[in-house]
DNA sequence: GGTGCCATGTAACGCGTTACATGATTAT
DNA sequence: ATAATCATGTAACGCGTTACATGGCACC
């Protein structure tokens, strides 16, 4: 919900219109949004009651300000930390990939490896920004990719010392239906 | 596309039924997933062309079987690496405070540093884990702790030393439709 | 007969995202 | 004129996710 909090974020700084959000957003976070996507989560967040259109603006834009309950949710989210963000996919693919037989998941750990260094130098290589929301993302994708790295090396030993994963064969031998007889398991 | 493309790459391994795939998935990714979803994502698949329904089993199942573009696609999944999932919203969102008057963004980054130390005391507590793809999450999950904790250290003396954001406020002289008069900015 | 798991679906929603339509304004 | 930018929207899609409906079968 970044780009739903960030922009409610915003407007907790005054009333904005539509385009002007998306350069502000853009100059704060570094991510430049498609327009049409301002549009339609503030549509969203009027919907929810968090911002409400303010009639116009003395330039003739449309302007959006935050309610009262917008303003809650925002200080909520500046406040607090988010909760952990859903899964690590590449974690879940290499768990995934280490219990199937017939991939070769050394082979896998070493291509994210690659492309992870690479990254990092291709990062390291770059001038040091000088405001700091771009100091912030670059310093959290370095910190990133190093620990990235390293997971894959510890992975990748365990994976190696681990062998082919015989005991991850599909199990053909399953009840037709119904609850299955006691201490039915079957790996 | 993590669930679409580890059922596809389950599937990879042999025919199963709905079901079976959320057991197979459960037991290789420790992600339970609601039994619909498995069926929506079938259907998603079927609709691409990735996998068919191969009648009925010979105990009444549902059969699914992938076809030669799923496995192309599966095994394409598990041979590269992932282009780098999405944003970091942990970072987007401190990168934004860090531009935002009014709000204590050492005080969120501690709050973040809080619950990160907690989630890796909660970790190493837990009894190391028997089975590869477990051991593979959880030390992602702790690999990513770790250098999410020296993250939020590296960024609150960024934050610390600047002091606050005196040139982050809202523009207000901005204009009112067309092309911009040149050099134009007002940051 | 009730509880609980096995099993297959459907309908709907959420956020993020893109493509497209439509103008107004201004520099060249 | 024409291109480029500013500006406001609409329609549609994608994956992930949940809630709900419906049964069959087994165990007590």
């Amino acid at each position: 919900m970044t780009v739903r909090s960030g922009l409610l974020a915003i407007l907790d700084q005054g009333r904005c219109y539509g385009y002007q959000l998306r350069t502000e957003y853009a100059r704060r976070t570094g991510q430049s949004l498609n327009v049409g996507q301002i549009y339609t989560t503030l549509d969203r967040l009027e919907r929810d009651g968090l911002v409400a259109k303010q009639g116009t603006d003395d330039r003739g834009h449309t302007s959006w300000g935050i309610t009262p309950e917008g303003r809650r949710e925002a200080q909520l989210w500046l406040s607090e930390a988010d909760a952990p963000v859903g899964r690590n996919e590449r974690a879940v693919k290499i768990a995934l990939a280490s219990t199937l037989p017939g991939v070769d998941t050394s082979a896998l750990i070493a291509a994210e490896r690659a492309a992870a260094t690479a990254r990092l130098s291709a990062l390291e290589d770059e001038d040091r920004p000088e405001d700091v929301p771009s100091a912030v993302l670059r310093e959290a994708e370095r910190a990133r990719l190093v620990g990235e790295i390293a997971w894959l090396d510890a992975v990748g030993d365990l994976v190696r010392a681990d062998g082919p994963p015989a005991a991850f064969a599909l199990s053909d031998e399953r009840p037709r239906r119904g609850r299955p007889a006691r201490a039915g398991q079957t790996g």
